[in-house]
Formats: structure tokens, C-alpha cells, sequence
DNA sequence: AACCTGACGAAGA
DNA sequence: TTCTTCGCCAGGT
């Protein structure tokens, strides 16, 4: 019969240094926050691999049983095709832990990670 | 070795 | 504000 199509990723990849903080600082996130993928990158000593990192997930989240859902986009959006079950795994997981997610955006401003947040426009009770 | 894909992101147009 | 282009890096073919 041939071979399947999809190779097992999560047993070749190479465990490089690299790979390895990008694990442990996702691991770090805490529940109810979430990271941008260029931010996992630059904690992890490479601005600018974000894709990598990205990639790297995909490849061992699950069989390293990483917080994986935590981790989106610099616009604070799920990076997965909207209809995917994975897409729907992380809002699910997302919002178990309390994040609200809105057609798979959240605010930044209020789940991102290490970040001091903003202040708003016009904030609560004050109009004119 | 060369070329391709991908859960990215910043800069331009 | 949306769409392109380009740089980045891990892995695959």
C-alpha cells in the first residue's frame, strides 16, 4: 500500500536549541493570555522567525502537550483557516480559559502576554 | 544543492 | 484600510 501522505513531523523534527525555548516560553504563557507568534520568536533569541515558530507548533503541540492555543497572529487573530477543526480546537480551549474570542479575533490589548496595557480612548464613564 | 511550503510580520502601494 | 512584496527560518522533496 503507499505510503501516507503526511510524514509523522512530530518525529523528525530537530530539537535545536531554538526549538526548545520556543517550547519552554510557550509553556510559560499563562492561562487566560496569549503571545504572538513574533514575540515567542524574539523571547526566544531570533526576531524575526516568526514562521518558524509557527511551524514548530504545528509540528509538536500536541505530542509535547504545549499550551498551543495561547499563541496568534501580531493582529490578534487564530492563524488557521477559519473552518478548520483546528481553528475551532483553539477558540474552544481559548475560551475555556476565558478569553473572548469574536470570528476568531480577540483584543490584544487585554489577553496579550507581558504587556502593559494600554489606555484607552475615551475611557469607561467618560464621554465629552 | 535548488526550490517549495508554512499556524508570521513589517513595510509599501 | 486592504492587497502585495519581501525577509525570516524550519523542514520537506
Amino acid at each position: 500500500m503507499p505510503q501516507p501522505r503526511k510524514t509523522l513531523i512530530q518525529d523528525s523534527i530537530k530539537m535545536t536549541s531554538f526549538t526548545r525555548s520556543v517550547m519552554a516560553w510557550v509553556r510559560k504563557i499563562p492561562r487566560g493570555k496569549v503571545a504572538t507568534y513574533g514575540q515567542i520568536a524574539r523571547l526566544a533569541g531570533k526576531p524575526g522567525s516568526a514562521r518558524a515558530v509557527g511551524w514548530i507548533l504545528s509540528a509538536c503541540a500536541e505530542s509535547h502537550k504545549l499550551p498551543w492555543q495561547r499563541v496568534l497572529n501580531a493582529q490578534g487573530k487564530i492563524s488557521l483557516p477559519p473552518r478548520s477543526s483546528a481553528f475551532k480546537e483553539q477558540k474552544r480551549l481559548l475560551e475555556k480559559e476565558g478569553v473572548v474570542v469574536n470570528r476568531g479575533t480577540l483584543d490584544l490589548e487585554r489577553y496579550l502576554w507581558n504587556q502593559q496595557p494600554k489606555k484607552k480612548r475615551g475611557g469607561p464613564s467618560m464621554f465629552s
